[in-house]
DNA sequence: CAGCTTAGCTGCACTCAGTGCCATACTGCA
DNA sequence: TGCAGTATGGCACTGAGTGCAGCTAAGCTG
């Protein structure tokens, strides 16, 4: 599609690309071994070799470092929705989108299995990675919203549009707390994707 | 229904009850006169004549005094469910749960109105506040999911349940960031409730 | 290539949330 | 009245996060 995210235009660029993969590997490499609450940002930043001071020019938080391709969500489901077809109804197009957030796990190479697993972890365990979650998904259904509205502005006005995108991304999120909570879900993101699908599919048949 | 909690039994239980009081109330105070930011714990605590330690024995953190009823919340949706008729289709009792939940306020004599009013306006502005929102509701939709699914077996799993409630909390959750945006809403609680109100019939149409 | 400019790195000092510990004071109860 | 349990709050500490200022090195220009 686009071009891959390594080329960065100049040596700083580059270098400021690769210290964020740095501290990125770092952090999930200490997580995993002593616990989120059992690494400070001190031990990240020494573990990738900058000053503790600098990991906060990278990162605006501790949790903020889980979330590092929040960016390309908003992409994918903003592109789901151009890519709509005249005969498509709201929820149609918002099925897809959704889809196609969850499956967004690109430009970090390797890392990305790790980190997705740790992510649902951490999730899971510790408020403060929940609560930055949370946020996160709310902003992108508050832009998913806009992108909607503005794609059926017949249909749908400034509430109604939030509160059918809510509704879908709450559905997701209410299925995705058990599911994660399911011994067997856990490290495999595939089958957790199929198992949400069908519940899904299940939840939102009224509308379809 | 209950007894009001403002009879302790206790010489004991009355002075901490007064105690929480005086927190609330010198918190409230504070936030709106220097904001949430520009108010330490240690003034609140001060204000209210306690130790700064001795906040901590109260609330688990500075957002939590923003969130002082939330058990109550559960238990107004738990009483929804349960006095549900034989005719009501899961849709039905949870939507008349969730508006249950909605006028929940009780507790607080004189502080309702202020605390409601200035939780919003921080929901909107403090991420760490709007974060445990989130928790919260998040906490309360799992709690609802579990007793909607005792109430109908036959129709409801407990993924099916939790996305079910999720996607209704959501659409209430989606249409309120909205509504908390427009400047007709600020301070005025029941006009808000009114215009959630007629968003959710709508978005919810087709299950009903 | 030499020199100037500017962006990014980082140490230092600081604030504030939150915790563990312990001595003290007060309440409830016998 | 005396004993036991509990709330209090001071003290010291950790860790996240910020502002500042000096330095280094990358980028650009002639």
């Amino acid at each position: 599609m686009s071009p891959p995210t390594h080329a960065g235009r100049t040596l700083r660029d580059r270098k400021r690309d690769r210290t964020r993969r740095a501290l990125i590997a770092a952090a999930v490499d200490l997580f995993e071994r002593r616990g989120y609450d059992g690494t400070t940002v001190a031990d990240i930043a020494a573990a990738a070799d900058v000053g503790t001071r600098t990991f906060f020019s990278y990162f605006g938080s501790k949790e903020e470092l889980m979330f590092p391709d929040s960016q390309a969500r908003v992409r994918a489901a903003v592109a789901a929705i151009a890519a709509r077809r005249p005969s498509d109804r709201p929820a149609d197009v918002l099925l897809r989108a959704l889809r196609d957030v969850g499956a967004t796990d690109g430009g970090l190479d390797d890392m990305v299995g790790r980190l997705t697993a740790l992510r649902l972890r951490l999730i899971r365990t510790v408020p403060a990675v929940r609560g930055r979650a949370l946020q996160l998904a709310l902003a992108v259904q508050r832009e998913i919203a806009g992108h909607l509205r503005r794609a059926f502005p017949a249909e749908l006005d400034d509430v109604g549009a939030a509160a059918l995108v809510g509704a879908f991304v709450g559905a997701v999120t209410g299925a995705l707390q058990v599911l994660l909570e399911d011994p067997d879900t856990h490290n495999d993101p595939e089958y957790l994707r199929q198992r949400l699908h069908t519940a899904m599919d299940d939840v939102l048949r009224p509308w379809r």
